[in-house]
DNA sequence: CCAGTTACGCTACGACCCGTAGCGAAAGCT
DNA sequence: AGCTTTCGCTACGGGTCGTAGCGTAACTGG
């Protein structure tokens, strides 16, 4: 009766190397012949894995991939580089790097294009990619209000939505960038970024 | 030996009715089932057209939607509400609108996903959709100038570096908001990222 | 008016991928 | 041992792809 128990006691248990194997094969194929060629009977394969099995822990496509890529933005990190514009300097260029390996650059716009009319998966990107990232942002606002260089909020539902609106801002213009624009985030690009949202962030908290 | 003439003289020419009719039956097809789902036979049929006439004249699925989304953004205009701040707001709302209808919605990111591993297709999407709007951000960097907000710069290059930031920042962070966060464009999120941009903008003057 | 040229609609086709079912074997538990 | 669940494998109907071939329609130049 206990269908979805999280640890079942009895019966053989799932192959943990199975799925490393599998999702790491995943961002070897979609390097090779990116999202749209990927299919679940290459990446079994690859894996070395029966295409049934792929079904039995994903439902499709599009989880597998969210799945597969999401663990690489837990490589982001915020280090205190003294300042705030060093700080976002410094997490933008390591962001755009991201995005130009080709897994991310590939997967990410078309998962999120799917999930325009798939609210499960666009829950799944939320909790696994994007809610997770927004640490950084934070991060970033506290060490600067202990720096001096921004004052405390002072109601936290309106830092709640500073936060929000620097993560879109941030996020969304390096993802124009590099996959609309199709033009490199370089030091020169990054410097301008900076200082625009620098300068607006102190302007807005006069 | 003239094979890829402009015009053709000779021969039946090919309906111009057909097209549109095409381009209006892909749109109603991505409101109906969306990007993933979107066959050319099943244009072809709303169309009432033969599948092959299809492939007579786009290559495949990522042209033709292309092709049939990029009319939408025509539609974006710049009045003048007096100062840059309003404008501004007016254009992102505008902006954000067009993003909520279903078939731009689910083809966007679809496209600019499939353009990573296709450069002419890159280049189609550059030319028929992103350059054509950065009209919007000449127009109100100018007349922002001539108002006096801003003040004229002194390098043409930088100029150019400038509008293409603005234009990625602003575009970049209405896409994400709506696409990647999932949460509304309203009035409010609108006069937050406008003051910010704006004391960017005059912070990025001194 | 007629021959030449091009577009159109239709049908059919092999190739591929999908997602599932059914089977026997393997791997854990009590 | 006996039970339970996963695993690899094969096979299948259903769908889409992109193309080829055919006869017909539309338009032009002689």
């Amino acid at each position: 009766m206990q269908h979805s128990s999280p640890s079942r006691t009895t019966g053989r248990p799932r192959s943990a190397a199975a799925d490393e194997a599998i999702l790491e094969a995943t961002r070897a194929a979609l390097v090779d012949v990116g999202w749209s060629k990927l299919t679940m009977g290459e990446v079994a394969t690859r894996a070395g894995v029966a295409k049934t099995t792929l079904y039995r822990r994903w439902a499709g496509k599009n989880e597998l991939v969210v799945d597969a890529v999401a663990v690489l933005f837990d490589e982001l990190e915020l280090p205190d580089r003294g300042s705030l514009a060093a700080d976002i300097e410094g997490v933008v260029l390591q962001f755009a790097s991201l995005l130009d390996r080709p897994e991310t650059k590939t997967a990410l716009m078309a998962v999120v294009a799917e999930a325009t009319r798939d609210e499960p998966l666009r829950e799944r990107i939320r909790t696994s990619i994007v809610e997770r990232q927004k640490r950084l942002v934070l991060v970033g606002r506290a060490r600067a209000e202990r720096r001096g260089e921004l004052p405390a909020p002072a109601d936290p539902c309106v830092a709640a939505a500073a936060a929000d609106l620097i993560f879109d801002v941030a996020a969304g213009a390096v993802v124009h960038r590099v996959l609309v624009s199709g033009e490199p985030v370089d030091q020169e690009w990054v410097r301008r970024f900076t200082a625009l949202l620098v300068g607006g962030l102190a302007a807005a908290a006069d």
